[in-house]
DNA sequence: ATCACTAATTAAAACGTTTTGAATTTTGAA
DNA sequence: TTCAAAATTCAAAACGTTTTAATTAGTGAT
């Protein structure tokens, strides 16, 4: 493997010009540059990435602590996180060292894998409320980047996407097309995620002079199943005048919806308009779904990237930076206008 | 943090002397050891790994490329490696980078990530015959481990259980059970694991002077439902006679054959004996099934240790180690003496 | 010519460990 | 005592990079 000196001396420089050509140093001649870039071209340099980080003091690693919950869901997800992920960092040539997490307390796996390695920092997902992960790795002067924030306000480094909005452009859509009960299946609240998406809807709701009974508004959709029996029981009328929409946690979600309503006998969006948060899971294409579903769209891939961005950074000495973008709102074909018949918005309770 | 020479200037020593007292060198004394060792506890002591990695011409890290499948059946098998590999390489220091793999050409994810990165050798899953990646890795001189193998006999390192015996075992259970109706519901042929275990059922099925039409014996089992569907179909006796006993490739399907049972008023083990293979994936026991299954038993978790260590010896210098265990069968429920009616064998084709 | 200043380059130190070869101390036998 | 051998320890080199401080060469103005 060809070094820093090798290439010096083919050229009679020194490994220090060398580095500082390759490095784009402006006090190198350009003349000198050229020539020491063409060199290393042509034998194949690579730098050798430990003894950058023994001089740099940084490992060019990060840690991420995956939860293996009892429920199992986290599989497609998760493996769209480590594509994007491992790509994001890998352009910036930091590697991602996964751990799982099986115990009860949150923080352990942090503390065990901080002190078995030298990482420089850790990206944190799924934050809940209070996060005790928030608090200990700040005590503790640890760098890392949440996907998503435990409150609205905080002032670690985070990067996500508005959840109120999600709920907000769903409600006004539906809204705008006449609809009056309109029902949400949200994810678990005790993610932070779902209690900012049901906080937008509840705010979205209210500005449009509407009222959601509790009934309509589920919080236990997780699984596709979980989400058929949900709508099955939202759309028999039991607890009140079915919806005439339904805003979904997710695409998953949605596709047990729509099961859901078939099974019923209501064609969507004739008799029940359905869209959802998408995450855009290759192996749940909102495009695919019969009718095209109706969605607020944030690739988690495309969150990779100033995921992995803002913590480098983080590491390299910059301040922590909240970014918050808004999802993009794509009208298909499972909305339409509320039907005719079913105008009349749940009564006051 | 506490160097080498901090703990050497404390007690009057070289850097040099304090390496080896750690280290465990012999020709350190014994006193002067146990002082370094002693202040080296108090100072908090960690050996800088990315130093060690340094002098020592290894990074330290070695890869791991996950295939993603179009089906997505990867997820509980995963997790399970994953947890397994990271603290069986984390116990030797070693951290494991992963990268996705979502390209056609099996090899070029091996590729990438060996030019972008410093590793020190692979860990490869899921072997198909005629491997490319065992062809491209040799090649180059990279070293690896393989859990399972290409071929009976081969000469790279690996280690795995012989899926061969695992189907010898259950064959010769049944067998001494009186069955003469045995199916088999295996995976898919592509990977090297189920061309083993049809070899080995077809083998232990001859020796025990039976017969199996094709149609017992099926390959396209992946999910529970596949497995459900695939039993209903042979339960219902329109490829000849029902078996009555199956063997499975998991836990997972073996859950989609009980239920497929039930619902056609079968009762296990009274009127079909039902096994499986257990990779004692903890979302899926076998003791917690109705009835507790037996089983053919090899842990996942447990093949990991045997990978890590394999692999690091092998990047050490040691030669390529074959090693093969063998399942253990564990008799529980699911499996009872041959219906007194049913015990006609299938005819000779 | 001299000086001051800029541009370009270099030598050397640093990062923290392991390892080589040499130096020192201790031990045991004569 | 003295000497050789064994047991310890040490200084220095090495790994390959980045960075600091110093040096050289080049430029233009006086």
């Amino acid at each position: 493997m060809a070094t820093l000196k090798d290439i010096g001396a083919e050229l009679g420089l020194s490994a220090a010009t060398v580095s500082r050509a390759l490095n784009g140093f402006p006090e190198v001649n350009i003349k000198t540059r050229d020539k020491v870039r063409e060199t290393a071209e042509r034998l194949g340099y690579r730098p050798n990435r430990v003894a950058q980080r023994l001089v740099t003091g940084r490992s060019g690693m990060v840690g991420m602590i995956i939860k293996i919950r009892a429920d199992m869901s986290a599989d497609q997800t998760f493996f769209e996180m480590l594509t994007g992920l491992t790509a994001a960092l890998g352009a910036r040539d930091v590697d991602l060292v996964l751990a799982v997490d099986q115990d009860d307390d949150p923080v352990l796996p942090y503390r065990k894998l901080m002190e078995r390695d030298i990482l420089d920092g850790f990206i944190l997902n799924a934050p809940v409320p209070d996060d005790p992960r928030v608090a200990f790795l700040r005590e503790k002067g640890i760098p890392f980047v949440m996907h998503g924030q435990t409150a609205p306000d905080v002032d670690y480094a985070c990067y996500g996407i508005d959840n109120a909005a999600v709920s907000e452009d769903a409600v006004k859509l539906l809204a705008s097309l006449g609809h009056k009960r309109i029902a949400l299946l949200n994810g678990q609240l005790r993610y932070a995620y779902a209690v900012d998406r049901r906080r937008g809807f509840r705010d979205a709701v209210d500005a449009e002079g509407l009222v959601v009974p509790d009934a309509f508004v589920a919080a236990n959709a997780e699984t596709e199943m979980d989400a058929y029996k949900t709508a099955l029981s939202m759309l028999s009328g039991r607890d009140g005048a079915r919806p005439t929409a339904m805003i979904c946690a997710s695409t998953l979600i949605a596709a047990g919806v729509i099961r859901a309503a078939k099974d019923r006998g209501l064609r969507v969006p004739d008799d029940l308009s359905v869209m959802a948060h998408d995450d855009a899971l290759p192996l749940m294409r909102a495009v695919s779904f019969d009718p095209a579903l109706t969605v607020t769209r944030a690739p988690l891939r495309d969150a990779c990237v100033p995921l992995a961005n803002l913590l480098i950074d983080l590491v390299g000495g910059a301040p922590a930076e909240q970014k918050i973008d808004r999802a993009e709102l794509i009208v298909r074909a499972s909305t339409g206008p509320v039907p005719k018949e079913e105008q009349d918005p749940w009564p006051l309770t």
